[in-house]
DNA sequence: TGCTAAGTTCGATTCTGTTCGTACTGTGTC
DNA sequence: GACACAGTACGAACAGAATCGAACTTAGCA
């Protein structure tokens, strides 16, 4: 059991920054639950997705266009929101832009080691 | 990349007390995958069957009906395989039970610390 | 004002997984 | 030998997810 089970009604959001946009709904931290995250893990396409971001960014944000993958945008945004909903990712709206990041904290509190393993994934090299 | 990329034509099995019954099919250890091993273990019932053999047992291999799920057989049969076929746990057939245990060494070695999230992963209490 | 670009929404299609009934297989026992 | 029992195999029904085209929304800009 996570002793951070009981920190009253559900907080959305971590202390950040300052002054950004609202991020888009997402999970509390205390809401998240590990098959939602595992789900949303096991698909090679997001896993590339949260490894780039923490591998090559971590600095902030970055557009779905950043990512270069190639497909089709409403495939993207498809994944994209389902990292989100799972509680993976972050998503904050700058003007025409939707931009995203890796709740570090929030899944190091909740699952320790589990973004370890997907900074040292690589995709199936066959 | 795992450095246990290239020992030859894919080991199947590990070496274990002694004179067991052969292991079912399974993936060798460096062909685990994290997609893969992450979907097995993005479903509650394969959790719980995995937490409970991680937690409550460890001394050996235990059947199908020691985990007392209420589900049909074959319903149990699927998952059970699923399990296997992604390398969580090895399968073996004693007479006419098949009994289960988790690959720790084995996932330890290639996706170190995962294990221990599911270890404290407990269901959703809604 | 009107274009462009980023991304969404919707809906169709396809794929994949789950669930489970029924029939089957093989081992141990009386 | 025949029965019970653990578990599989097969296949159908269903559910949910992935994929993606097409039409839409909206901010910024010329």
């Amino acid at each position: 059991m996570p002793s951070t089970t009981r920190p009253g009604p559900a907080i959305r959001t971590l202390p950040e920054p300052a002054g950004l946009p609202e991020p888009l709904p997402e999970p509390a931290v205390e809401d998240l639950r590990l098959e939602t995250v595992l789900g949303a893990l096991s698909d090679p396409l997001r896993l590339t997705i949260v490894r780039k971001l923490l591998l090559e960014s971590e600095a902030f944000d970055h557009t779905c266009g950043w990512f270069g993958l190639d497909r089709p945008k409403s495939s993207l945004t498809h994944h994209f929101k389902a990292l989100r909903e799972a509680g993976v990712t972050r998503q904050r709206q700058y003007g025409l832009e939707r931009r995203s990041h890796v709740r570090v904290a929030d899944l190091e509190a909740r699952f320790p080691g589990l973004l370890a393993l997907v900074a040292a994934w690589t995709p199936d090299e066959s």
